[in-house]
Parts: structure tokens; C-alpha cells; sequence
DNA sequence: ACCTGAACACCGTTCAAGT
DNA sequence: ACCTGAACACCGTTCAAGT
């Protein structure tokens, strides 16, 4: 009765192809962040030496344009398959359908850690791109723009959510040439640090203090999407 | 007749602060880009040793924080004082002013190589920011928006444009699983692999190739732009 | 107060050489 | 066809020691 052949020799090296390289690299980047991603880390996940990982990737640049490719292909997945192919039955117009798709490509960037920075860092032109321009050129189509509209308005829509993202996930930092330094949470420091501000100069922002510290981002988020839907029925 | 100290002992160490370093930093980022910046090759810059740099520097993280709290500085006195205050005799409305000062931000993105990149890296609340935040919430409440809405508008309005030129500027490379690998010219070969797509999946991608491949991303820039400004007065 | 020297634990990439 | 070993030219950061 024998064992499967896997199991011969004890801990085998795992198979390895770059659509394999590309995925544990973006498990790295999830998992540790998008600095934390380093060939020889990459590589010891698959017991090999850093320098093969270039047997299968040209550069850690080349791979980089592979995860963003492989991260294009999921969201469409993520964000047009399942999202609205399933509820594309309902009677609902192009704006809405547009306004689900942009939220949940949100979602798809939120869930998955630096991925607005890496996919902002490149534009990799493919099929995977063209996956998710096609659904939006037909829909601004519809909506009655012209194909040169339709191009621009898929391009921005596409660059805000990605911009949005990239903004929201940044790192805060407090940096203030006044006196005070206290160490409070980091939250109820720009509070402190914007009611810090000059009253004369700055009266709108320092009013504004609540609202810029602890912002609703999904109804930011909706605010800026509905303002540029909108704007493109109106005309 | 005695010549000025300075000249006493030849090629003396450059004077060092924390604002001249920020400002060589900014030199070297323009000149090599964001990469090419390392503490020794800023160190190289006084005639110092790297390790030199963290008496005035707690690290690189911290430096490219002040960093951008000069560009947002510098992007304040570009964008508002010379353009807007110069200008604001003339009787425009609150929108126009706005477009002209996001036109007058995207240009000084573009003029200064990979600001859009550090600036879009992490969120760095100070006085500099607040100068940029305090115009628009005044031009956007003269709109008509309340105080939560004028917030909404001003931080959406400059993720937008940091977002766009983001985009605009992110380098380009092809990812295609096809036969063909030719090589001539990127934008060439970017409409020549948009043209490969498969014509029964990505109809209105290849029929959109041509906008696609050769872009007039100022126009775009503006139809982004103003969509959204009209959306907001259409509210 | 300001700077050095040397070290530590890393990087991406190349390349002859192995199997 | 696939992988190693060793090297090259770099990184950010720390820290005792110098002036």
C-alpha cells in the first residue's frame, strides 16, 4: 500500500513557476507590507537562493509588473464577475451599476494591503487592464458619453478610487513646529494639533478640526463618487 | 584688505540644518528620483558621514515626513499666493478658481519630479497642509457647502489631483501573455498590444486604442475635473 | 554640540560553476 | 533546465569614541 510519490523524500522543495513566485510575492506583500518584499525572502519561501529567483523573472522590477497584472486580473474577478454579473438581472441603470462597481473595487484595494501603492506605482498595460476598462467603457457608453469620454471617464474613475485608497491606507504623521509634544494617541493628536493652529490664519480649518480627524471615509469616499457621476449625467 | 571668512580654509564643510538637508533631499529626489535618495548619498551632499545626519534627523522615515511638509510649503506658495491671490481681483466665481488652482497644483506635481509619489506615501498633518486645506474649504463653502461637505470636497479634490498625476507620471510596461515581442517604441508597442486583444472579449477596448495609447492628459485632467466641480454645483 | 569609524543586518543583481 | 556560491556595490541604523 504505497504513499503517494509527493512524500518520498522529506521536506521536498515546494514546485516553483513565476505565476507561483507571483502569488508568494503577493502573499508577502499582504502579509509584511510592500517594503518588506525582498528576493532572498522570497526566495527562502521556496528553499531556493535569491539567485534563482532570475531563472524565472528577468527583475524584481519585471515581478513587480506581475504582481500588478496578477492584482488587476483579481479585482476584476472580485469586482465585475461576482459583483455585477450576479445582480446585473435587476433593472438598475448604468450609474448605478458603475456606482457598485467603484465601491467594491474600494473594497477589493482596501482588503488587500498595498496594493493601491503597488498598482499606482506602474501602469501595466494587458489583458488584465483591459479586463476591467471594457465593462466601463460600455457602461459610460450607455450613459451617452462619446468613446474619447468614455475612455477619460473610465481612466478617472479608475485613478480616484485608486488615489482615494492610496490617501486613506497612508501612514499619519504629525509634524509641528509648535511647542507642545505630547504623546497622546495619534488620532487625538492632529485633533490637538490642528486646534493648535493659528486662529487668524487658519479660523475654516481649525473649525473644521472634528471633521478632519475623525473622518466617515466610505461617505468621503461616496461623496467624491457621486459628485463626478453626477456631473457627467448633467451635462 | 582681508577677503570674507569664508574663504579661509578651502573647501570647507557646507553650512548643516534640518531645512538644508530637507531641501537637498528635495534636490536629489528631482535630479535621481525617489529611489536614488539615500542617507549616505545625502550625507555625500555636506561632506558628511551618514551617520552624521541623524543628529539632525531621528531617521529616513522622519526626513521624508519633513519632506513633504516642505513640498505641501512650497506647492501653497506656487498654487495660492502667485496664482490665486495675484488674480482674484478679477470677478470669477468660487468655481473658477477652484479649477484654476487644481490646473496650478497639477502643474506643480509635474514640475517637480516625484513630489506626487512622496506626498501620496503618507499624510503629514501640519501647518502646511492647513494653508492648502484653508482656501478651498472658504472657496468651497462660498459654493454653498456646509462645513462637513466643504471638508469632504477639499480632501477628495486633492486626492484627485495627486491621484491623476500619480497615474500620469507611474511608469509604463507591457504585460502580454502573447506570441509576438517586438521592440519598438513603448507607446507603439502599447497600441500594438492593445490591438492584440481578443476581439470577441475587449471589443471596445481595441476600438478605443487609439485614445488609449496617446493620451491628451490635460484634456483628461479637465474633463475629470470639471465633472466633478459640476456635480457639485448641480447638488 | 557635532561628527567619525566601524560594525550589523540587510538589499538587488551578476556570473562562473555545478547537477 | 534549473540551481548554488560567492562576490559586488549598495542600503538604514546604532553606538562607542573622538573633538
Amino acid at each position: 500500500m504505497p504513499r503517494t510519490t509527493q512524500e518520498k523524500s522529506s521536506t521536498k522543495r515546494s514546485p516553483i513557476s513565476t505565476e507561483l513566485l507571483v502569488d508568494t510575492a503577493i502573499d508577502l506583500i499582504e502579509a509584511d507590507g510592500l517594503e518588506a518584499l525582498s528576493m532572498r525572502r522570497l526566495a527562502d519561501r521556496f528553499g531556493i537562493q535569491a539567485a534563482s529567483v532570475y531563472w524565472y523573472v528577468a527583475s524584481k522590477d519585471h515581478m513587480l509588473d506581475l504582481v500588478v497584472d496578477r492584482l488587476l486580473g483579481l479585482a476584476y474577478e472580485n469586482v465585475f464577475v461576482e459583483n455585477v454579473q450576479q445582480r446585473g438581472s435587476e433593472d438598475e441603470g448604468p450609474e448605478q451599476t458603475l456606482r457598485r462597481m467603484a465601491v467594491a473595487y474600494r473594497a477589493f484595494l482596501l482588503a488587500h494591503p498595498d496594493s493601491a501603492k503597488v498598482i499606482s506605482s506602474r501602469l501595466v498595460v494587458g489583458s488584465s487592464l483591459a479586463q476591467l476598462f471594457e465593462p466601463l467603457l460600455d457602461l459610460f457608453s450607455r450613459l451617452g458619453l462619446d468613446q474619447r469620454d468614455s475612455v477619460h471617464a473610465s481612466y478617472v474613475l479608475l485613478g480616484y478610487i485608486q488615489g482615494f485608497v492610496l490617501q486613506e491606507t497612508a501612514p499619519l504623521s504629525l509634524v509641528t513646529r509648535s511647542p507642545t509634544d505630547d504623546r497622546s494617541s495619534t488620532l487625538k493628536q492632529m485633533e490637538a494639533a490642528l486646534g493648535r493652529l493659528d486662529e487668524e490664519r487658519f479660523p475654516l480649518t481649525r473649525a473644521a478640526a472634528a471633521d478632519l480627524a475623525k473622518p466617515d471615509l466610505p461617505s468621503r469616499f461616496a461623496f467624491g463618487l457621486d459628485r463626478f457621476l453626477a456631473g457627467l449625467t448633467a451635462k
